[in-house]
DNA sequence: GAAATTTCTGAAATTTTACTACTTATAGCC
DNA sequence: GGCTATAAGTAGTAAAATTTCAGAAATTTC
């Protein structure tokens, strides 16, 4: 509906057109106001409103609301994801997660030819796992650490280049080192990528596909890079990488069966005294 | 919110239950209802229709027409289907990925109810933030930091219970202290939120509704919680805290105006002589 | 089992909100 | 420039939401 707005904007009079680029930019606080209100945002009056309403083909102000409540909670892609500086912080909110969703969504959409099994057979071989990532990527690493940890395997996780560089000097066959990088520029995960698979290691990586990190890994998880429209837009990939990491964790621990429910009790049950004292 | 009100209707009275069901049988045409219509279709009195919205949580009869038309075109959440130990490695991944989208987009549809206004205004006063969280949510916790600093904020992340504890003992009024936690279940979060609160910090928390923690803070963004329903299952609330906290970033920078773009804008271009080296 | 207290409910009044009718202003055209 | 047509606003009206308050039901207490 906002998409039919903003189509049929040019047709409005002047004043109706002052309305329809508020609602636009303002949907979310526009299904929640009052006539009034939005006349008074728009400095139009009220009949003004009313006659845009009727322009776009509903009914009157109150189908107007309905209809805009309606549309906004319809599942994502409606709405363009961009932020605006005029966005009201609810309607920014809203953007930020659909592009979130996305994010998670195209993801999803690339499973299938992703080396799901290659790598849960290299995790499932390992002397012990590495996870490197550097600025928000090291969150990510260390979450992920956190995570298969509990499957009793030893992990560590390099989120700064000393230690990185360090570990890829002295990993051994058999050892998995899993990079993450948001677009693969860092030369130094390239370089210590290049060091670990030198010495044997196996190097997986999660990062953009024309980079010089992703031709050096024994496995690649490709993302996507999604260019930044703008200073605001979030590093959404970081989720999707997160998810794929729980999506890898969970697999190994299938692939490898009694072992790992036995750990994941373990981790459970060590906590469960101490949650409730 | 169907599901809800149906939850409601026992503790609700004689002529508010009659309300409840029939709005339940009816949503669609409750959506595009007047007040007198509704009372009329239930045999009751106005003010009872009026009385029933607010019991179920609501500002009044208008608020209710909008989250119901809301509600009604959400996408019906699927089941969720739950990782088996007969799946293929890659039936696993798409599992554990719809179920971090899915958690996704239940965060989603519940924006419009959640207090991002409030969290923006405190957050904007701010003379520090503090991001809290044990486990998994400490990463969260540090990610958030990462992202809000960039704003020129001071800003720190608390991932262990001593740590958290002695800066709740010393926050000043206007601090903000952000606290995540999955279930809300560690008395320490509870017991700092309680101590920050009493000494004038604002307290955001992340987590489930009923839990301690939830009553002690100042503004809660309630995440329902998902019961482990096997030892697989991993923490997907912490992908919607996450993309929750890049939102409130972003809105917090909206809300900053030129200051925001400016930081923002300086944190990028310090990184970019670096990256191509 | 009656009195007292609480909770519930609806009638009526009040306020707010959406909408209409009519008037004034503006722009286009001969 | 004056006429026409359209646009926008003022003021008023109907309708809808909300509040107040008093009576009714239910519950508790003695």
């Amino acid at each position: 509906m906002l998409a039919e707005i903003k189509e049929l904007t040019p047709e409005l009079s002047r004043a109706e057109q002052r309305v329809a680029r508020w609602v636009v930019q303002h949907p979310k606080q526009a299904s929640r106001s009052t006539l009034a209100a939005i006349a008074f945002e728009c400095n139009v009056s009220e009949p003004t409103v009313i006659r845009f309403c009727r322009h776009i083909g509903l009914a009157g102000f109150r189908d107007f609301t309905i209809r805009l409540a309606e549309d906004l909670s319809r599942p994502v892609s409606t709405v363009h994801s961009d932020v605006n500086v005029d966005d009201a912080a609810s309607d920014a909110v809203t953007k930020v997660m659909d592009a979130s969703i996305r994010s998670l969504i195209d993801m999803r959409a690339m499973t299938s030819s992703l080396p799901v099994d290659e790598a849960v057979t290299a995790l499932k071989q390992a002397r012990q796992i590495a996870f490197a990532g550097l600025g928000a990527s090291g969150h990510v690493a260390a979450d992920a650490c956190q995570k298969f940890f509990r499957l009793g395997i030893p992990c560590t996780a390099l989120t700064n280049t000393p230690d990185l560089l360090q570990f890829s000097g002295i990993v051994e066959p058999g050892d998995v080192l899993i990079i993450t990088s948001h677009g693969g520029r860092w030369p130094e995960l390239a370089r210590a990528a290049g060091l670990a698979r030198a010495r044997g290691a196996t190097v997986i990586a999660l990062t953009d596909q024309g980079s010089k990190l992703a031709e050096r890994a024994n496995i690649l998880f490709p993302c996507q890079v999604v260019e930044d429209a703008s200073v605001y837009t979030p590093m959404s990939s970081r989720l999707a990488h997160l998810a794929l990491l729980d999506a890898l964790q969970v697999a190994l621990a299938l692939e490898m069966g009694e072992a790992a429910i036995e750990k994941l009790r373990g981790t459970r049950d060590a906590l469960r005294g101490h949650e409730y004292h």
